[in-house]
DNA sequence: CGCCTCTTTGAGCTCAATCAAGGTGTGTGG
DNA sequence: CCACACACCTTGATTGAGCTCAAAGAGGCG
């Protein structure tokens, strides 16, 4: 059966993810049980802000972005997922779960989907599962919680964080390319800003040797610049 | 002995919390197994941030303040712990846990402070515990991206958010005055700006009738009013 | 070809930061 | 008991980083 294929070479990727480090095949066959693999396209939605949360998944590849509607035009982007990210199994114990976020694709990208009763009946009750969700859980927030604290400091700070930030998605660090498409739009949108100061700052980056884009994919060319950029205010 | 007596009726306290609704005596007494009870003054530093994790816990009484080390100046505040809020215990279940903020006492308070090792043996063995700090955790993630989505909002909606945010702390939804102590300075720290911006839209505020202040104590008359700040843009 | 998204640049303006100065209340040490 | 330091609050004047608005070029696509 087709289905059952797709299903197995899946759980093969999520054995390499750090999510599913240490587990047996068997487990994570049943923590992904009734689990579908869904393919998604540039800027489709796959959750929707508000809506009753009946599942949550795994991404396994490529990037989503979560972002929250707000009244001032654009909505602002929360955080970038990208591959071996969990996506909506923090709210999966609530009594009524409605996702806190849209959920929206950034190139073509899969996701494996798995039913909220599945969180329930077999993540919920496996304690070393849960830790990890909660690690995980805790690093996005880690991240949210460094990106505050550099509220006050000027617009370049928070590009070159966030920058270094997703740069960081990757183990090895010979890697200078960011691991997903990203818009000037975008990055204005998770940092609180304008796309027109987003273009200013980069583009100047550009003709500095910082970095260089092309077709959305932004490659770091001298990164101690940015850090030093982070830490001088 | 009177040791044992403290903790016994910091246990009874416990039992009356959202976190420990619908447990059994005798697993709330396992779960603080060594606990101490703390008294901070106020503005005394319970955790540092940086140092090694060796312990969580519960705020008993009182309030406490999470901060992180910015360099430009003074911190930022991260988040308001009140009464029956847990702290710590997302990062015992690392390998070499630091804590990821100071924490900071907001007037005379009372802390719970357990041991990592009774996390490690007993809370991260006890699904239903997990899941609940789990849901604490979320709802902490949640407010953090309500005031990111407000980032590009103006100051006012800020310093709005926040007061709502923290009157909705109470259960009852009568009471009107602010949980804890709260300086202009702290509020700045919180939203991200300047203790004079913070002052001129208060003033404001308490010349409109919308809330009055007499030492540090903050009570809202006029909630609708701030509602719509948020909402209108 | 027209439509759409993304990027770019310039000009002007605004919100909130910064700087400066002063007021009040509390604690501390001579 | 006074002087001093310190924390917090307040108000005014000045300034600047980044927003808004406007206009336009560069792909990509039906």
């Amino acid at each position: 059966m087709d289905h059952k294929k797709v299903i197995n070479s899946a759980i093969n990727e999520l054995l390499g993810l750090s999510i599913f480090e240490g587990f047996e095949r068997d487990f994570v066959e049943q923590a992904c049980a009734g689990g579908t693999v869904v393919f998604t396209e540039h800027k489709e939605t796959l959750f929707k802000f508000g809506e009753s949360a009946q599942c949550f998944g795994i991404v396994l590849n490529g990037a989503y972005k979560l972002t929250r509607p707000s009244k001032s035009g654009e909505d602002a982007i929360m955080h970038f997922s990208t591959v071996g990210d969990v996506i909506g199994a923090f709210i999966m114990s609530h009594k009524a779960p409605c996702y806190p976020v849209n959920v929206i694709a950034m190139g073509p990208s899969r996701f494996l989907k798995i039913p909220r009763e599945v969180y329930i009946e077999v993540w919920s009750r496996q304690p070393s599962i849960i830790l990890k969700i909660q690690n995980i859980l805790s690093l996005r927030m880690s991240q949210m919680q460094h990106q505050k604290s550099m509220l006050k400091a000027p617009l370049t700070c928070k590009i070159a964080l966030l920058i270094i930030d997703l740069l960081h998605r990757h183990e090895e660090a010979e890697i200078l390319t960011l691991p997903l498409p990203l818009t000037r739009r975008e990055i204005a949108d998770n940092v609180g800003s304008s796309v027109e100061s987003v273009i200013r700052i980069m583009s100047k980056w550009s003709k500095e040797g910082v970095l260089e884009t092309n077709d959305q994919q932004i490659k770091i060319l001298n990164m101690q610049k940015l850090i030093e950029l982070i830490n001088d205010r």
